[in-house]
DNA sequence: CAGCCGTGGTG
DNA sequence: TCACCAAGGCT
């Protein structure tokens, strides 16, 4: 039983040249683990390095984080972006105290049923921090795959189980090993095997790259069409939360108003903003984020 | 399953 | 400059 030589390369390269990321040290737990994978969901490392430092700093444990209101870990998420991570993981975190005495569970199946782990989180917590032989796909690995052995210029916009299958089939039958060869895979794909411009000068298996042999032909299919924000609830949902994070009392609905003309739409933006759970009205006339104060007295 | 959910860096 | 994109999840 010989290693494929893909995952061997990648897997040296990795060890010689991984970025000392502070979720990768030994000695971080597997709540540190979960909490960077989180972060990691759509927002760049180097945004999420200080707030994932931050994080752990304040919240050493699932207990600690779920006893606080989601404001206080809607605040500390600060402009990581799509602040519903952030609720989610509080949720997370009183789950895990509620169903798992507050360490987090090392199944697959239990993982999956925390709220904001989805197929990729849970098996790389399960690979990264308890060391099982998981395939961990996420859109590095899937582009990375799919140019260095099947040959195309670019992955699918989801992932798919043939994905997880054709990942399985590269990693090693030793658990460590395996973890360690998933991660590469997504390192190489972060740094060299780039979607726009791949640095196939240092890429470790540029020789054996199907995508290279074949002349590294363009992406051909649709193009995915390109996420709009300008104008968008999106954008007006981030409005109306900047000036709740930073407000020290409830905010009158008047000073909500302020930030977008479109009675509508700032409605709706606002509505969905309750609707997630990320922020809370008062009475007839202000707002705050969710449980930022005293609970409301309701008869 | 396509669309939605933030934010800021960058080629 | 301004589209594109960055370790997804949920409905």
């Amino acid at each position: 039983m010989t290693e494929p030589t893909f995952t061997t390369l990648v897997s040296r390269w990795y060890t010689q040249h991984a970025r000392d990321l502070p979720w990768r040290r030994p000695e971080v737990g597997a709540w540190a683990i979960l909490v960077s994978e989180v972060m990691l969901q759509q927002t760049p490392v180097a945004r999420v390095v200080p707030s994932w430092t931050d994080w752990m700093a304040r919240w050493p444990t699932p207990a600690d984080l779920a006893a606080e209101p989601p404001a206080e870990a809607i605040r500390m998420w600060g402009r990581l972006g799509y602040p519903r991570r952030a609720v989610r993981l509080r949720e997370a975190a009183v789950a895990i105290v509620e169903r798992h005495g507050g360490q987090v569970p090392n199944r697959l199946e239990q993982l999956l049923a925390l709220p904001g782990v989805g197929t990729y989180t849970a098996r790389a917590v399960a690979a990264f921090a308890y060391g099982q032989r998981h395939p961990v796909v996420d859109t590095n690995v899937r582009r990375v795959i799919c140019r260095a052995v099947a040959g195309k210029p670019d992955a699918g916009p989801t992932t798919r189980p043939a994905d997880l299958v054709a990942a399985e089939e590269l990693l090693p039958a030793e658990p460590a090993a395996a973890a360690l060869a998933s991660a590469a895979f997504m390192e190489l794909g972060a740094v060299v095997c780039t979607a726009r411009s791949p640095r196939c000068g240092s890429c470790p298996v540029a020789s054996i790259c199907a995508w290279r042999a074949s002349g590294e032909p363009a992406p051909t299919g649709p193009t995915r069409r390109p996420q709009r924000y300008a104008g968008t609830d999106r954008q007006v949902r981030g409005l109306l939360l900047e000036v709740l994070r930073e407000a020290t009392a409830p905010v009158p609905q008047q000073r909500l108003d302020q930030v977008w003309a479109d009675d509508t739409q700032r409605f709706r933006a606002l509505a969905g903003l309750v609707n997630d759970g990320l922020v809370e009205q008062v009475n007839e006339a202000s707002f705050r984020l969710a449980g930022d104060g005293p609970p409301i007295l309701v008869r």
